[in-house]
DNA sequence: GGATCGTCTTGACATGGATCAAGGCAGCGC
DNA sequence: GCGCTGCCTTGATCCATGTCAAGACGATCC
């Protein structure tokens, strides 16, 4: 994708959503200004490719409202979610032009965009920034190694529940604890699947008998109410 | 572990075997006598642990010589080899003082240390380190990423073969192509099941089977004769 | 309402890899 | 030599998950 300007739609950062835990999370002052200063936005539409491996990519970007998925495919078609990217997290990489992933919208999606040479210099001169980018890729590595031990090892079923937690943890909070939450996924079935390394039929069968069992209620196929958080964590004793 | 100065096993930087892959590549002058001044030297022998997850670890390093691990295992035992550390790669995380895996040595290590704090500092003050520890983190998220396609995609036999692969490619360089090859496995086999995600039967399994079609000899259970490269990696034409 | 389409669920069956169990083989101490 | 011990291989069997197939459900359009 040509990634091109969005005019008009900047928002000030200082009211930015993800403004706490973005790469300018630790930016003030003149680092901060010269962000906001030369950030553009970009919307997406769902369905649509943000990139694809083996593209050049010359921005970097953050999300700021939306979902977007980090895959890759095998030549005969199976596919991996390697990452579920959520707003605040970070797309591209400096000091790289092209791309290793295919990245797409799972919905509508709003990037905070900076062209990726200007980013790369800034990242030598302002500290906060470069600090930031360095622990948002340790936390990446982290996580995706995290990942490796739940497709290498987990059931099918831990599998689910990890993603739904995974979901929960990365909602907006719920006020009460102990009481009934309701969560969205962000994902349908078969992107699902795809992440988690299983068929689109597991998937199903997995949740429909977490909601056999009570563990969850399915107010429809992508809207899941868990009655007892402690519960469903439960069942994460052995794993994790 | 407590990690402990190891005195008068100080190799000058400019005899290092990895000092133009590892954390100092990118590094001369100033910050190479910098890193040369502060390093020191840690012997791991086989089978030790480096550190355990959440212990807390306060140094950072390359490894100079050997073969580590890194895993995570769950309550119940299951464990996930999540890398596999070669001379050159790095160890620790600047910025965070626990260690989230397991670290183990799995043949006898050589260890070039740095401690963490002042290690942080020369981040700070040293480009050329910056950034290729900005790399060598971006490098390790991609390989964990790719990782994923395999441990959620690929059938028993591809993990095998892009195992055997990638064995080959951070082998010492055969000089002539398309001659039969020789590598040493640096993990066991039921090191091997854990980075692939399966069991070690069938590990054994399908290495007898590769070996029953010609594709590899097994000189003994750790050495591995190709014979024809590219049709070991022609295995591989649907997967990667 | 009915037709259509995409997504999800459910059932029946197949199978790849796990599990359980036995034995081989090399290295080492005696 | 002999008996360990650790690691690896092989065989028999099982089972979790994949595959194939049929519907169900909801949204949208007419």
């Amino acid at each position: 994708m040509k990634i091109s300007r969005t005019e008009d739609l900047r928002l000030d950062c200082q009211y930015c959503p993800v403004r706490h835990r973005a790469i300018c999370a630790a930016s003030d002052g003149s680092e901060f200004a010269t962000l906001n200063d030369i950030k553009f936005y970009k919307s997406v539409p769902a369905g649509q490719a943000v990139a694809r491996r083996g593209e050049r990519l010359n921005v970097v970007a953050s999300i700021v409202s939306g979902v977007a998925t980090l895959s890759k495919t095998t030549v005969d078609g199976r596919m991996q979610i390697t990452g579920m990217l959520l707003p605040s997290d970070f797309i591209g990489r400096p000091g790289r032009d092209t791309c290793e992933h295919d990245i797409s919208a799972v919905t509508d999606l709003t990037l905070c965009c900076f062209r990726r040479r200007p980013f790369e210099d800034l990242i030598e001169s302002a500290p906060a920034i470069r600090r930031r980018l360095l622990d948002i890729a340790f936390d990446e590595l982290d996580a995706a190694r995290h990942w490796m031990l739940l497709l290498g090892c987990l059931t099918a079923r831990e599998k689910i529940v990890s993603f739904l937690m995974l979901v929960l943890r990365r909602s907006t909070l719920p006020e009460d604890v102990d009481q009934p939450v309701q969560i969205d996924l962000p994902l349908s079935r078969e992107a699902t699947a795809s992440y988690l390394g299983l068929t689109i039929e597991t998937v199903s069968r997995q949740m429909s008998r977490l909601r056999k069992e009570g563990l969850i209620e399915l107010e429809t196929a992508r809207r899941v109410i868990i009655p007892d958080t402690s519960r469903l964590e439960a069942e994460l004793e052995n794993a994790d």
